[in-house]
DNA sequence: CCTTTCCGGGAAGAGAAGTTCACAGATGCG
DNA sequence: CGCATCTGTGAACTTCTCTTCCCGGAAAGG
């Protein structure tokens, strides 16, 4: 298997040749440059899995790299590192996008901790399964369906023909005929008293679904 | 339109009570609870749009209470209070899933603020259903197409027989019909030379597959 | 009790999606 | 030139999805 490659970027030299170093030593293929300006196209000729990025830098800093990073490379965790960190500062961290957050001085430990459990989550997002993926897609092409999603996210849990009325749609057979579709794929459930609601799965493909609404009008 | 609740969950009664006038004042329906044991039974009565809760309070706390609330309505936008704020208790809050972190004390705008932001991307979020994503998805729902579309992923560019062979389809005509499709869908281009590629579009299109792929599998 | 509303089954048919066939221009090759 | 391959088009046909209509039982409400 192929080693994961990172992406270290700091402007303190220092620093950064000592993180390039602890995660070179741990197994990893490690990447490094100076500035944000610099990480992009270098991103673009080899994505890297995991971007370190500083917080601090000249130009262009740390947290306007991130969404950027996150348009372009949407499979890419990254670590927010700084030196002055705040409350506020990591909050906003996390909204646009970092999957952690690491205050300078962090030991050896923390960083691979930190590295190995944003990996971690990474392959966890990678497995593939076709079978179900084809069900799964054509029970997403219909828009009443992606509706019907949408609209029990938004509620938590309804009856039948709450939903019927909040889609607007008068024929209730209709509602009954995707309802079906939805449950027989398992992204429904109607647990106890007749009351629909989304199950783990529905709730996780209607995320996806919102990314990939994202992705289109991008 | 149906003003948004919001649900304000705080053991500290006198905080509790001020933060419900600001809301109602604001023109939120307001609901309030002093535990986050006493909260899951209410979210299921009345679904709220927003919860603000506490984070340290006796029994469980309000970190406990995120992912709780998360699995039961996804769509439900979380804010987190507390008193003693630090960086990783801001960073763990956010990693479990809350939309933002307030420290005590705050003023009434900041307040106001946090919940107002928090309400819009949520509606954000709800729209962004409808436009080009029937097509994309109607388009993504036959697994030929999706084929093609890992196939040209994978050799960059292709001739149509390549395409054809290596999808190991006999009729010819079949295929076609699908790439045509996809054109349509501005997900591969033919450039020149009659040779086949991806287009951007269809590049991120595709990351948003193995993305579903293993949301389905876990 | 009767009536209405809720919740759903199942059949028939409209309509969309996908497949196959028949054919054809372009290109290259001996 | 004669033949084969590449790259399609268009129409007919099949298959599947979706809608519509008719029906019925269960619960609620008066």
């Amino acid at each position: 298997m192929a080693p994961e490659t990172l992406l270290v970027i700091d402007d303190d030299a220092d620093l950064r040749e000592s993180i390039v170093e602890i995660l070179t030593e741990s197994g990893y293929r490690v990447l490094a440059c100076a500035t944000a300006e610099a990480a992009l196209p270098l991103c673009h000729e080899v994505v890297p899995q995991l971007v370190l990025v500083d917080n601090m830098m000249p130009g262009m800093g740390g947290m306007a790299l991130i969404p950027l990073l996150k348009k372009d490379f949407p499979a890419t965790r990254i670590i927010m590192v700084t030196a002055f960190s705040t409350v506020d500062n990591a909050v906003a961290a996390m909204k646009s996008g970092a999957d952690d957050y690491l205050a300078k001085p962090f030991r050896r430990g923390e960083l691979l901790m930190a590295v190995k459990r944003a990996l971690e989550l990474r392959r966890f997002d990678r497995q593939h399964c076709d079978p179900e993926m084809d069900e799964a897609l054509a029970c997403l092409a219909n828009q009443i369906r992606r509706e019907i999603l949408a609209t029990l996210a938004d509620r938590g849990e309804m009856r039948f023909m709450d939903i019927t009325r909040s889609l607007g749609i008068a024929d209730h057979t209709k509602v009954v005929f995707h309802l079906k579709n939805l449950k027989a794929n398992n992204l429904i459930t109607q647990n106890r008293e007749k009351i629909y609601r989304l199950t783990p799965q529905g709730k996780k493909i209607l995320d996806c679904l919102h990314l990939l609404a994202k992705k289109i009008s991008s």
